[in-house]
DNA sequence: TGAAATGTTGGGGCG
DNA sequence: ACGCCCCAACATTTC
């Protein structure tokens, strides 16, 4: 009997273009699907309704019935992954351990210590690109340094793909070549601690019209005109080649949009400082103010200002908001109230279901002017212009903030001239100095 | 992937 | 006819 290969998913739940599960089941041996809840990640959550728990949870029912009417079944763990690993050693003494890579910086050093594990015992332990089109130095200056701008890395990311649509690994095909047998049990939400609840996620169906039309319809919080495919990417339920594909074949700015979120993973793989420190390290000499009360009312979408309490609201209620007012709020968060952008960035990881560290650091930073190629600290959104320009008919405040124009919707909890001059006033002094 | 302040231009009202 | 003022519209600079 030929030993098994374990085939291990956590950014990559899905069956298609899977380029590790593809080559595991290339290997000739018989393939173990393996998932493993993470405890160092599962109970540093506060909620124990988190909507993203029960999307990988939904997920991998949904993969787990695919992989039985193939005969198999998928192997499912809890508990921290080192020690997972040491008992899947004994249990199931595999020959090799197939994955795709993770570049944020808790997956590289568990990556690190389960290979390491695993090299102790002489198990091959491959690991693939999968979640990006390119990785870690492949999209470097002439001078051989990683871009810290985005521009130039824009263009020579589309230099590097020619125009070539980018090829899939067919791992569909060959679920035969899976483990037979579907003995191993599914835990049910409860058993992880976590309560089941309601609702729908967003599809996974390349909405083509609404890529068609991104570029004239993205910036409109109140329309569909964005793709809502973040969930996706971050749990990898859908191929970014597949996207990307799709995005040379139907629009240029939505491919841009692919690669923005390519280049922040580019920085934080090069720069894991910028997990907690600016990229820009001047701008940790600013003072924030960090006031409590005021933070606790941006939460709640309670400022006063109609446009940041719509977001924030959208945010609270649905695990979702429009790019567009991402800005909007990240901005009045970091100029308007001066609060140290890494606040803003910790409730929002806690909030977003399409919650992706890369990205969310790399566009925080960008809100705050500390980050690389951000917007200079004294680009402050009015809230007001922003809305006439990007809501003009009311819509979106009006689904959000129906109370707007009652009495009892609160006042503007700063006002904006005052708050910009103080934030110019701020930055100045300690960028200056 | 801003906004405000400041500068310039040109048309119209008016003496 | 002309100069002057006003000010909207646009452009440039500054934060």
């Amino acid at each position: 009997m030929k030993k098994k290969v374990i085939f291990w998913f956590r950014r990559d739940l899905r069956l298609e273009d899977n380029t590790a599960l593809y080559r595991a089941l290339k290997s000739g041996h018989p393939v173990v699907p393996l998932f493993i809840f993470d405890t160092h990640i599962l109970d540093a959550l506060e909620d124990r309704r988190d909507q993203r728990v029960r999307f990988i949870h939904q997920t991998l029912a949904e993969l787990d019935r695919r992989l039985r009417q193939h005969g198999s079944s998928l192997q499912i763990r809890h508990g921290k992954p080192v020690e997972v690993w040491r008992e899947l050693i004994n249990e199931l003494d595999p020959a090799a351990v197939f994955t795709n890579r993770d570049y944020e910086p808790y997956a590289r050093q568990r990556d690190e210590a389960v290979a390491d594990l695993l090299q102790k015992n002489d198990i091959y332990f491959y690991d693939y690109k999968d979640q990006a089109i390119f990785e870690k130095d492949e999209v470097l200056t002439q001078q051989g340094t990683p871009y810290t701008v985005y521009t130039p890395y824009r263009r020579r990311w589309e230099e590097l793909l020619a125009g070539k649509a980018p090829q899939s690994s067919p791992s569909e095909k060959l679920l035969d070549k899976l483990i037979p047998g579907q003995e191993a049990a599914f835990p049910a939400l409860e058993d992880l601690g976590f309560r089941d609840d309601q609702g729908d996620f967003p599809a996974e169906e390349l909405p083509e019209e609404i890529i068609r039309e991104y570029h004239q319809k993205r910036d409109y919080p109140a329309i569909p005109g964005t793709t809502r495919l973040g969930i996706h990417l971050r749990f990898g339920t859908v191929s970014i080649r597949h996207l990307v594909r799709r995005a040379l074949e139907l629009n240029d700015t939505w491919l841009s949009e692919l690669i923005w979120r390519e280049f922040f993973m580019m920085i934080l793989w090069h720069f894991p400082h910028v997990v907690d420190q600016p990229f820009r390290e001047k701008y940790a000499a600013i003072p924030w103010r960090n006031n409590e009360e005021e933070f606790q009312r941006w939460c709640e979408g309670q400022t006063g200002y109609p446009i940041v309490d719509a977001g924030m609201r959208e945010l609270n209620q649905t695990g979702f908001m429009h790019n567009r007012v991402r800005m909007i709020t990240a901005s009045f968060l970091t100029k308007h109230l001066l609060i140290d952008w890494r606040w803003g960035e910790a409730y929002f990881a806690k909030k977003l279901l399409d919650y992706d560290l890369a990205a969310n650091n790399g566009n925080w930073q960008w809100a705050a002017g500390c980050g690389c190629d951000a917007a200079p600290y004294f680009r402050i959104f009015n809230p007001y212009t922003q809305t006439e320009k990007f809501d003009p008919q009311g819509k979106y405040l009006a689904r959000w903030v129906p109370e707007r124009d009652h009495p009892d919707y609160p006042k503007p909890m700063v006002d904006h001239k005052f708050a910009r001059e103080r934030a110019l006033d701020t930055y100045k002094k300690a960028l200056d100095s």
